[in-house]
DNA sequence: ATGAATGCAAACTCTTTGCACATTG
DNA sequence: CAATGTGCAAAGAGTTTGCATTCAT
């Protein structure tokens, strides 16, 4: 199903916990699992639970204000419109993250996509492997 | 664990499973699902078990006989005779792939992970746009 | 003959959902 | 006060795995 055009007055209840998503979101670097986030908040003390960070990650993506993508079977999320466009080199072993810049890919990026007839476009670029560390 | 180095003698026994996997595979036009595929190859009368599907596509994916990528929490296979590693632009409206090569993403992954001592690096590229008929 | 491949079903992981209760507007 | 959001635990979906059997080499 599609969201329905137009938005009849999104009501859209601002609780604690949905702030301590957003907020935990944003102190992420690059991308994070909900299982991940959802243990990090719980950490911090936040008796939230994990079917709420599901849900209020869902909401946040629904409403653009999160980024999603999948990888290796499990959602991850990163917040968004935030600051500037950046990338994000990560280490899945200790999840050390570097920020990178990705010039040449912002070009390519646009013109694949104009290229095919694309508009809008935004692009996922995310970089795994091990630090030199692990 | 990784893919030893250099191929010692890569045992992979041929069996009409792995083979009407790989046909099967071979005549769908864009990606298709373990289960879709397994469902198709029963319909054609193979008695194939789902786990054989699974475990045969993760060989072609593994030996770069097939694309792989994941949408909506699901896997999803596709033929890919030769070159192996490809990347997509996806409609967020229709949901229409479309499958992109990134050669001068490639290097640039590359170099970004060795810049900063990072080993056995994959990447995760994506374009996400509205295509020409949405 | 030897050991990889298969099948089945149980196990697993990640995610979603039903329902009673707490909160927001 | 009405309706949305939350929690918990159970249900789902998709994928993986253990083990005895079958089959390719």
């Amino acid at each position: 199903m599609v969201e329905n055009a137009m938005t009849p007055t999104p009501p859209r209840r601002r609780t604690w916990q949905r702030d301590a998503v957003r907020e935990a979101l944003g102190e992420q670097d690059g991308f994070v699992s909900a299982q991940v986030l959802h243990a990090g908040l719980r950490d911090a003390g936040s008796p939230i639970g994990l079917a709420t960070v599901y849900r209020a990650l869902a909401d946040l993506a629904a409403d653009g204000a999160a980024d999603h993508l999948q990888h290796d079977g499990e959602s991850l999320y990163r917040a968004c419109g935030s600051s500037g466009h950046h990338h994000h080199l990560i280490c899945r072993s200790c999840g050390k993250t570097v920020e990178i810049s990705a010039g040449p890919v912002e070009a390519w990026a646009r013109s694949v996509a104009a290229d095919n007839g694309f508009r809008e476009a935004e692009h996922i670029v995310d970089v795994f492997g091990l630090c030199a560390d692990c």
